[in-house]
DNA sequence: TTCTCCGCATTAAACTACGACATAGCTGGA
DNA sequence: TCCAGCTATGTCGTAGTTTAATGCGGAGAA
């Protein structure tokens, strides 16, 4: 998996800035092992402590919360480099749950370290303190900014961020990516039922947008499915300055 | 208007906590000057820029960001002792715009001075960044963290909140607080049409869970209402660790 | 190998919530 | 008195949900 990010990257907000060797290194002095999670297992449940914060190295996974219908609301997608557990509370409690969607290796951080940051260097504290109230942060959300659409358009977004997203991890290959999702995390991301995220896609597949078939995305014209779905990101993800 | 902050109050994530006594003190140390806004005045726009930023002394207010097909989404109300303008970015730009919806006294800040924050005290420091990026989300967020419910809910769900708000801030009178917004504005930040919001608010009535009227917003009974949106608030608010 | 089970994708039919449009009343200000 | 802004209510079309049934490939057992 050809990422990037080596060891412990710190991603700024917005999503896709590299990070730079001296952050690499500086974050190399608050790592405390690595982890490795098989597919399909939880990496942290809503509720849960967690005394420890990590990075993902390799492999995906998502955040998701439980509903009190049943229903489950995915937050985001955990990609390499993506912090996982930063915003937990108080009690180092999890506001959501996360779990691995492929094996996926994790980089370890002590939590209780990070407070040196706001000593010793306080703007990058600020960049991790705001990624942390951002983490939180709906898929969805984004879109509702946006003004809201319709299923159609909501997908043709969805798509065209996440194959972005990949682009700029260099996980894609060509016009074709892999990625281990099932429609029903779509359809729990964007708050569509599943039967109506399937036909939609259908509809994006006859246009020939978007093919989503065998936990593969092709993306033959990434520029007209952005058009699609009328992809203009809010400057949510701006970095501000106080 | 007998609102318990006093000059230049922080208040802290979950917004009810009430600011002690030196962090106050602390606040004046930024003041500038006080500044006096007529109703229905903006107080700042989109794009526009922000050298300093305010708190609400006293009055009401809403943010709210115009989208391209000329709806607008309202991100929260402006109550006594929220930051106005803490988010604006690099170049000291506006995200959303600000705007009284009655006339409303302001507290002055130099925004440049707060730098001293993360050398000085990386607590507090964390606080303001953590309430800078929360400023932005949309009230309609945490309801899409709940789980999309129909405008009968979402529409108990916001009155409730908005009534536990006031309710913290000494601002209801028995059953009966004093709310000037109109239907339009509730509408915005639910992401529902006028006509909807009105026939629901209409339902809410004839239910006598909330009555909505003249300017005033009477709940007979809270709790009730607020099981009529299944008001479980997400931890959202709640203030993390790292 | 073949049978069976299970998770996931697919498609169809009935139902519902919401938006669009239209119309009317109410109030305060020029 | 008229007009503008807000509130109120009815009808109708449609996007999306719900339910249910079918298909399909992969894993495990005989």
């Amino acid at each position: 998996m050809g990422v990037k990010c080596r060891n412990c990257p710190i991603r700024k907000l917005p999503l896709f800035d590299p990070m730079t060797s001296d952050e690499v290194e500086f974050m190399e002095h608050f790592k405390v092992g690595e982890l490795s999670i098989s597919p399909g297992a939880p990496i942290l449940s809503e509720g849960g402590n967690t005394p420890q914060i990590y990075t993902a190295l390799s492999g995906m996974g998502l955040r998701y919360k439980l509903l009190e219908d049943g229903r489950r609301q995915v937050i985001s997608l955990v990609l390499p480099g993506d912090f996982i557990g930063l915003q937990a509370g108080v009690m180092n409690q999890m506001t959501h749950s996360v779990e691995a969607t492929t094996s996926m290796r994790l980089c370890v951080f002590d939590r209780s370290e990070l407070w040196n940051l706001f000593r010793t260097q306080p703007e990058r504290a600020f960049d991790l303190t705001w990624l942390a109230a951002n983490e939180e942060r709906f898929l969805g959300e984004a879109l509702a900014a946006l003004g809201q659409r319709d299923a159609y358009e909501l997908l043709a977004w969805a798509l065209a961020r996440i194959w972005r997203k990949l682009e700029a991890l260099q996980m894609t290959n060509g016009d074709t990516t892999s990625l281990p999702y099932r429609q029903q995390d779509l359809a729990d991301a964007m708050g569509l039922s599943l039967v109506h995220t399937n036909k939609t896609l259908a509809k994006l597949r006859a246009a020939r947008l978007a093919i989503w078939a065998d936990g593969k995305l092709t993306v033959p014209d990434i520029e007209e499915l952005e058009e699609a779905g009328l992809c203009r990101d809010t400057p949510l993800g701006s970095r501000p300055l106080i």
